[in-house]
DNA sequence: CCTATTGCCGAAACCGGTTTCGGAACGTTT
DNA sequence: AAACGTTCCGAAACCGGTTTCGGCAATAGG
């Protein structure tokens, strides 16, 4: 008996809490918790008992009422930073539905906050850490001295970063190995006859940006071309950027035939360049870039890049946070993938001779 | 004294919970609370010692150990659905930004989860809901006939509308009013001396999707020009079907000299159909359309839209469900804004003949 | 048959806050 | 001086869970 009139009710009808669910079977709320949570301590009967009056009833913990005690929100934090270049924006949607995803398969939720600029970070960080309202961070976009790193730790916060950083000691991370791809286009690039190969950096700073340079002399050497440095422009992250960069390694003596970008937002300022200057892309001025973002299928010829799955990332970097905030050794959390190569228009045979005529 | 050793401490300084702070001031902790929480049987001296201790120390309340008491956890939901068609993505991002902004300018925070369908959707809407890890949602993309709206009711849980609905009684939302965008987008072009206008619904079953189409409608009217029903194609709201629809209104007899999109997205694809006619959008066909997406300022020519400014619906909207969870009147929880046009190359006077050679 | 062990659950403390209630101290009024 | 009203704070209940501890009954061991 003594069960709440749930159904009938009127108006506010009453949450089940766990005391209704000990009521209902005559046992005590300790026993019904236990049974729930897998204690060993309760007999297989009475855990079967208990499991099915708890979902006939309709229980759902309160997530707090457990927290406070655990002292889990069960909740994954995730400070983004907006202002910056719109790159990444579009990825936005599916990291979070990765991260959510991941996140959900062990019944946890996703806690988001949006910052203006460093600082802001750094208070979101805090703030979100000290109410508890998440038990640990994702950190996208890693810097190679990253002052959110440092704050964290010192803050006994969990985290895992997307991306490697400079000193990561203790780090969890998930990352693509982008200076693989990187290196690959120039062999690409190589084996299709290009001698002079540009490169368009990165946002400096950013540990992807080093290791992408990293992977672009790594592929020059293994084609056993030599590394000019006139060949490296200055770092572009977005379309006009990008345009200019272009315009810098399309006007120097004996320019490049070819350019691997360090990100797709700039390769499409090379389109530009490449319009102004009469190049036919793909055949004229050969580009392979990095990201796989959508507008690159669309832009004539396709944009040939490699195409990072965004979701997965976020998927395996809310499975490693959740890992981590349970108490797993960070050195043990640390997973590196492949980007995956799109293999479309804009790269060709190197033209036979130089087409500039300037 | 008494003071908890939180600086020197080597390994895990404790959190500094409103009992220290008690202590700290030989205060009882529910005095504390009350001094914090302003009420006013706390005298002002008191009140301000308590309050210049609390932030000394460093305390910072467990928002779940609030919560318990208070039944509330300061927290939006937010469920997003990606796997829809790609049209808002990019918005994803800023529309967070806005969100975020609104619910810590009360510090409140976000709790965003990402559905794969309809179903998907309902079940993390009662289940963040129960578990109360957020107090109450905002609904992005409202359908006329909306399934999370009939649910939340019946749930007595509060919620936002992003957009508005068909039947809205004890609804709050916020909307742009775009059917006045479209109206006033077939007065621009009538103006301009196009007879042809045709027009390009949105996604049937959304509520912006009816709403554009009675804006186009009534600025035919206004404009005095007969509707044409072969003038309102089938509904597209990405690229290729936009390409594919835009074909359906260019073959059909005496075709449209002008085009009016409700995203876009779809517009985007009116290009490439018009190169495929030999048209020059801005010159041989005319284009208006709404959103304001980045790409389109990057087709040539740039595409003439009006603009919503996502972050500001997302601003308004927290705090509108802020308001709510607190016990606002839903009816005055109603808020229309205005798109801004920008006025870009893709429309121009009407051609003086008709341009289509087939 | 008595004792030690084990299985299983009740009782109660506990988490960190909020809110209610009552009463001490003080000033005001008659 | 007694009665009354205010101001202000302490004490304790409370929120809904989790976890510890102790004890009873059944079983095993000697």
């Amino acid at each position: 008996m003594a069960v709440a009139t749930t159904r009938g009710a009127v108006t506010a009808r009453r949450r089940v809490t766990i005391n209704d669910v000990a009521q209902h079977l005559d046992l005590t709320k300790g026993t019904v918790s236990r049974a729930l949570n897998g204690y060993s301590d309760i007999s297989e009967s009475t855990r079967l008992k208990v499991r099915r009056a708890a979902d006939q009833l309709g229980y759902r913990p309160l997530s707090h009422a457990q927290a406070i005690r655990t002292g889990r929100a069960r909740s994954i934090g995730l400070v983004l930073q907006v202002s910056e270049h719109d790159g990444h924006r579009p990825f936005v949607a599916d990291f979070l539905a990765g991260v959510s995803e991941g996140a959900s398969r062990e019944d946890w939720t996703l806690t988001v906050a949006t910052a203006e600029n460093d600082g802001d970070t750094l208070r979101l960080l805090e703030k979100i850490s000290d109410e508890r309202k998440a038990d640990g961070f994702i950190l996208p976009r890693t810097l190679i001295d990253d002052p959110r790193i440092a704050f964290l730790r010192s803050h006994d916060t969990p985290f895992v970063l997307y991306g490697r950083t400079g000193e990561a000691s203790g780090c969890a991370w998930y990352d693509i190995k982008s200076e693989d791809a990187m290196a690959e286009a120039v062999m690409r690039l190589a084996r299709l006859g290009h001698k002079r190969i540009g490169f368009m950096p990165g946002a400096p700073g950013y540990t992807y940006a080093e290791l992408r340079l990293g992977g672009y002399k790594r592929g020059l050497e293994d084609a056993g071309l030599p590394c000019d440095p006139a060949l490296i422009c200055d770092p572009a992250v977005d379309r006009e950027t990008g345009n200019n960069r272009a315009e810098q390694l399309l006007t120097i003596p004996n320019p490049p035939t070819a350019i691997v970008c360090s990100v797709d937002q700039a390769a499409l300022g090379v389109y530009d360049a490449a319009r102004r200057h009469n190049l036919k892309i793909g055949r004229d001025l050969s580009l392979i870039a990095y990201d796989g973002i959508p507008e690159g299928g669309f832009v004539d010829p396709p944009l040939s890049t490699y195409a990072v799955n965004i979701r997965k990332a976020g998927e395996r970097l809310a499975d490693l946070l959740i890992q981590r905030a349970r108490g797993a050794d960070p050195e043990d959390l640390r997973e590196l993938d492949q980007a995956r190569f799109l293999n479309r228009g804009s790269h060709g045979p190197a033209p036979r001779r130089t087409h500039l005529k300037q």
